[in-house]
DNA sequence: CGTGATTTCTACAGAACGTAGAACAAGTTG
DNA sequence: CAACTTGTTCTACGTTCTGTAGAAATCACG
């Protein structure tokens, strides 16, 4: 499956959060996500400040991933989240449920381990 | 996240293919799970018949992550699945869900992506 | 062309998984 | 009980994925 590692997740998450951002703005540099990823506390597993580097990596195996896209002919490359936050969780969602024979019954049971809220919710998206 | 390897993957179809059946019926022991995965052309990568000593460590890593029960009492260990498959793909369901900020659009993405079949199933079972 | 900023390559350590031999335990049989 | 047979546990190695980063190559600019 395409789960993705601690710092890989963090990456995301920043990218993620520029969605909506208005367009040329919306995308981060190696620098920038260096920066807040120090920030947040992010930093290393033991505390100290992570290298460019190890965040170009991690760029680099998500755009593999075809998780970021990249701008390659401004020089600071910068990079962006190719989907949306709650549309990546739905593709993990789907390949979770891809792999169910019976898919109804899976479904079945994850209305009933839902809150009564988001069954309402549920309901009121489907009735609608 | 809690995802399995492909041959961990293999053990617990058969296991939960077991589910079901009636009491003291419902257990394999790793040399039957042996067999039954050299059949379903499961085998090695390469071809040949896994090893025992392979199921069982697969098993017991199973084990350890509480996907699988063994009864130890008797002499050929018989090993049954914890949960049911459904179950495990609700929970895997869910623990993509707890990753994300805003639950309900998830649940509303997710609603809009599957067939219209489904969805109307799930209609069903929630005004049910 | 030299320098500083950026990116790409290469590398290594740790965890998870596939795979299995060696060693150990237990029940069976003469 | 000793020799066997069968099953289980230990230990180990190769691979892949991820975190982490230095070294080397590339760029832009004065």
């Amino acid at each position: 499956m395409a789960t993705l590692g601690e710092l890989e997740r963090a990456v995301m998450d920043l990218l993620w959060e520029q969605n909506g951002r208005p367009e040329g703005e919306n995308a981060l540099t190696a620098n920038e996500l260096r920066d807040s990823l120090a920030r947040r506390g992010g930093t290393t597993k033991d505390g100290k400040e992570l290298a460019v580097t190890t965040v170009l990596t991690v760029l680099s195996r998500l755009e593999k991933k075809s998780l970021v896209q990249r701008e390659r002919d401004i020089r600071p490359h910068r990079y962006r989240a190719v989907t949306s936050r709650e549309a990546h969780t739905v593709e993990l969602m789907h390949e979770v449920l891809g792999s169910a024979r019976d898919r109804e019954a899976v479904l079945a049971a994850f209305i009933g381990s839902v809150s009564a809220q988001e069954a309402e919710a549920l309901r009121k998206m489907l009735t609608a």
